[in-house]
DNA sequence: CACGGAATTACGAGCACTCGTAAACTACGA
DNA sequence: TCGTAGTTTACGAGTGCTCGTAATTCCGTG
């Protein structure tokens, strides 16, 4: 059935999926994200780069940058929908809360066989996003992206729901997580002018401020009440 | 808080679980029996066991065997529990049939924090038993084990309700399953003069007959309607 | 066109582990 | 007392992976 061996380290699964979030995010993996990302030294990127590319997984224009193979993004896509289903085991099932999640769903997603993952889908009612209302890719690959703008580009006085959360580091998760700025959370801005980067945001009967490169990893969907799950 | 470096493979992991299990089962681990268990050469066993030794977790009397030291113990009793906590996630949230956990539940095992731990067992709701009927170890250690016979002990025209099932191979616990030869139900010897190792019983409203060597892996609380969890 | 940041190359090295082999040894029952 | 199954010993070896270092090269910008 499977001609190739598909004989991918734990490492090089983690490598993979950050190259695919990357993608999504920026549009390009370069060295340096992956560097900051993985806390790996750039030379080592380059070397496993080149490794994954020797697998058919990347391709990899020298300066340019990375970018995933069809069956490297199958694999990725395959991680990540792993990686966002164990997340949502932890927080339906387990009733963990949404911002610590992340981490054990990164040990999680290494050893989730297709069967587990089947019956844990199936529980969980398909659902269409993580806990961080970012998308599960489907069995077949494909994810469906909302229609989103990152809060700090919001117009002032300008509501919207917050639909996702883009960056996982716990701490932040945390943060946003005790002022209740959780996906599906109605948001409004109140003031962009403070100077300094700070935004002035109301949530639920509270007003806050907010930095703005935590304003920029909060993506809304304006002028609505609610989103649909 | 731990003064010793407990830096544990997830290999010496499955050798300390097999050696409790061992213990557990006939009192004892000799070398043959851990690597029927492991697959792996007898040789190796010895050598691998040398290295735990030297770890603090196994004492071994050369040519005698193995046993748990108090903090090997300590580890392999978590192991299983994680194990054990696992299945019953497999089968409880996840609703997969419980001849069909084992295997997954190797795996997960290594991959449970603390806290994923905590929260599993609240929402299982703190169950005594794993899937199969075997104790789940407490966390500190301890167990709770049922007074029970093995079936092939078990005298003729008695009834009892089945407890355990004490091993995990795959396709006997298919079979076993297909038969509803499950923990839980209430099975009564109907034979045992069959010559060749032959022993008949009456489950549910069948009859079925079974190997000696499975009536040996099936424990039963006799004279009893059913087992409380 | 020179400069600085980014990226690449080419190593090496370490590690941690795990297992197998083959030869010697022990225990224990016949 | 002997034989055999079980066990230990002492190696080696592969292997697979991952990362860091340091020197070099590229790229875009001023």
């Amino acid at each position: 059935m499977n001609a190739e061996e598909t004989n991918i380290s734990h490492q090089a699964e983690e490598y993979l999926e950050a190259i695919y979030r990357l993608e999504d995010k920026v549009g390009y993996a370069r060295t340096m994200d992956l560097s900051r990302e993985l806390g790996v030294v750039p030379g080592s990127i380059t070397n496993t780069i080149e490794s994954l590319e020797r697998k058919g997984l990347v391709t990899h224009e020298p300066y340019k940058g990375v970018k995933l193979t069809d069956d490297g993004r199958k694999i990725a896509s395959s991680i990540l929908r792993r990686h966002r289903l164990a997340e949502r085991l932890l927080t339906d099932l387990l009733h963990l809360d949404w911002s610590e999640v992340h981490d054990p769903a990164c040990e999680l997603e290494h050893v989730l066989s297709p069967e587990i993952l089947k019956a844990l889908e199936k529980t969980l009612g398909h659902p269409k996003r993580c806990p961080h209302g970012n998308p599960i890719p489907t069995n077949c690959g494909g994810t469906f992206e909302e229609e989103t703008v990152a809060l700090a580009e919001l117009d002032t006085k300008t509501c919207g729901v917050i639909v996702k959360i883009t960056e996982e580091k716990a701490e932040t998760l945390k943060k946003l997580s005790r002022l209740k700025l959780t996906p599906g959370e109605r948001i409004k801005v109140e003031d962009k002018t403070v100077p300094d980067g700070l935004l002035t945001v109301r949530i639920g009967n509270k007003t806050v401020k907010l930095d703005n490169d935590v304003a920029a990893i909060i993506y809304v969907k304006p002028n609505v009440r609610e989103v649909k799950d």
